[in-house]
DNA sequence: GCGACAG
DNA sequence: ATCTTGTCGC
């Protein structure tokens, strides 16, 4: 595989991004989350969970899961090759059955707060055209102060440009750290990621997708034994 | 050369 | 991400 021509795919990619809010979150209606888990032997297969909620109540609507071959290994940065597609084809069935104009999805990885701002969650608004928020527990582009009280958020800057926060999302908990993919400003994203906290260190959107991710891949481990 | 490096 | 052992608390 050549890297450096996947390099300038994402390098052109990042120029298609918006940051502008497609939708204020007084209007948002619904917030999807997506996670991936993987199977087999080696890692050759994976899951990809996508769960819709409300918004501001966050109650579950809805649901998808898929199980697809995996084509692509894991690369520092060049996450959305792995995970990207598999995410889009998990989320899409769950974003046609609503007013996609009042949803936002919440993502497993980085959005522009990446070397070449093209992050997983960039891919997956680009080519959903849907606004998408990147949610990691560890940082992976970009310089921040990290926030030591609860609920507190410090920007994380691309030189003089702010891409992103940092939030201590409780007590305890390190801090994520929370960026757009597209369709969305880096204030409305942090402003959005806090309304869906609730008791956890993750959002609910994510935290859910993951836990679907993770129970499914049980429920395909015991139904594989089955046969 | 050295450190950093999402999931 | 995945795996694994151990501890704490309801």
């Amino acid at each position: 595989m050549d890297l450096e021509k996947l390099r300038r795919f994402q390098e052109e990619l990042a120029k298609s991004v918006v940051l502008r809010d497609l939708v204020k979150p007084d209007e948002l209606r619904f917030v999807l989350g997506v996670d991936q888990s993987f199977i087999g032997k080696k890692r050759e297969k994976v899951i990809s969970a996508c769960v819709a909620l409300t918004f501001p109540e966050l109650k579950q609507i809805d649901q998808n899961v898929i199980i697809e071959d995996v084509n692509f290994p894991y690369i520092p940065t060049f996450l959305m090759f792995r995970e990207g597609d598999p995410a889009v084809r998990g989320i899409k069935p769950v974003l046609e059955k609503l007013n996609r104009k009042r949803t936002v999805v919440i993502v497993d990885g980085s959005g522009i707060a990446h070397p070449r701002r093209c992050g997983l969650a960039t891919y997956i608004a680009l080519k959903l055209k849907v606004p998408t928020i990147g949610v990691t527990k560890r940082k992976l582009y970009g310089d921040v102060e990290l926030p030591k009280e609860e609920m507190e958020a410090k920007p994380i800057y691309d030189g003089d440009e702010i891409i992103g926060y940092a939030l201590k999302p409780c007590k305890l908990c390190k801090p994520i750290f929370i960026s757009p993919g597209s369709y969305v400003t880096p204030k409305t994203a942090l402003e959005i990621v806090k309304a869906c906290i609730r008791n956890h260190k993750l959002p609910e959107p994510i935290r859910l997708a993951h836990e679907l991710a993770t129970k499914s891949k049980s429920h395909s481990l015991s139904s594989f034994m089955e046969l």
